[in-house]
DNA sequence: CTTGACTTTGTACTTGGGTACACGGTTCAT
DNA sequence: ATGAACCGTGTACCCAAGTACAAAGTCAAG
């Protein structure tokens, strides 16, 4: 199939392609003798990923991790592991920390008939304590 | 306290205070005489939330809703109802993402000792299946 | 009353992740 | 064999979220 296709087919627009391309996201396609792009049907679940993958609240540089991951990693199985098992002590973290939001949004909306003054919120409150033990993951950039 | 003890405390950098200030994320503080910013102490709360939130996968838009909400939200509590239910919704989807991605993640550990060919991973397509319905929540930016 | 640390404003630059545009080449249905 | 619809490259631009820098004002300690 073609950029327009393939962009169709995954939602994205096609300078996307050209961009994931460049970022080494999206291996090279072969070319149609004219030098049109050309992507195997496998490309649409590929990028389909990425966009995911970015939703959830990766960068591009991680889901380039993720991508290697998913096919098996790199050569050395424990490098592979270690990259792995740092994703998903990641994923623990952060899924804590949406539950921990999500209750106090669920606690705010139960809370919502009381007048005004009595509807204090908690989510403040439960963020911050969240974040006592937040200073030591510094290479962070989201 | 004065701007560099303020960012000192939330750990951010001091520029960032007078962005959130533009942004209207913090209301214009109180000045000093000779027109220093002179913050009271529960702007270090604020600063902390609004990272904190960063850090979750919100923009600073939204971080700007969630501290509606967390103040009382507007007058018509139906309002803050419907916008504290829609993220509730949005985190339970985000949630139940970041599960299969982990779960993924750790069985491929576990196959970890097989030849890389045998490796094949079940991320992929197990995201890609989780994103048959994804093409509805169209106003993302992420 | 000066020196050094801190603050102000304004403006410009950076990074990540795209998007748009111009200009030209390719396909293919008619 | 030609025109619409597509594609390619290069370059420029956009937005979010900062970060840096310059020029000038403030303040406290010595």
């Amino acid at each position: 199939m073609r950029t327009s296709e393939l962009a169709a087919q995954a939602a994205v627009n096609p300078q996307t392609l050209r961009y994931y391309e460049r970022r080494g996201l999206l291996s090279e396609p072969v070319r149609s003798p004219g030098g049109f792009r050309v992507y195997p049907d496998a490309a649409v679940q590929r990028v389909r990923f990425i966009k995911r993958a970015q939703e959830l609240g990766f960068t591009l540089a991680e889901v380039d991790v993720l991508l290697d991951l998913a096919e098996g990693g790199p050569d050395s199985c424990e490098k592979a592991q270690a990259l792995a098992t740092e994703k998903i002590i990641d994923l623990r973290r952060r899924i804590a920390d949406l539950e921990v939001l999500q209750s106090g949004l669920t606690r705010l909306v139960a809370t919502c008939e009381l007048p005004q003054a009595q509807r204090e919120c908690p989510i403040l409150h439960e963020l911050d304590q969240g974040s006592a033990k937040t200073g030591e993951m510094q290479g962070e950039r989201r």
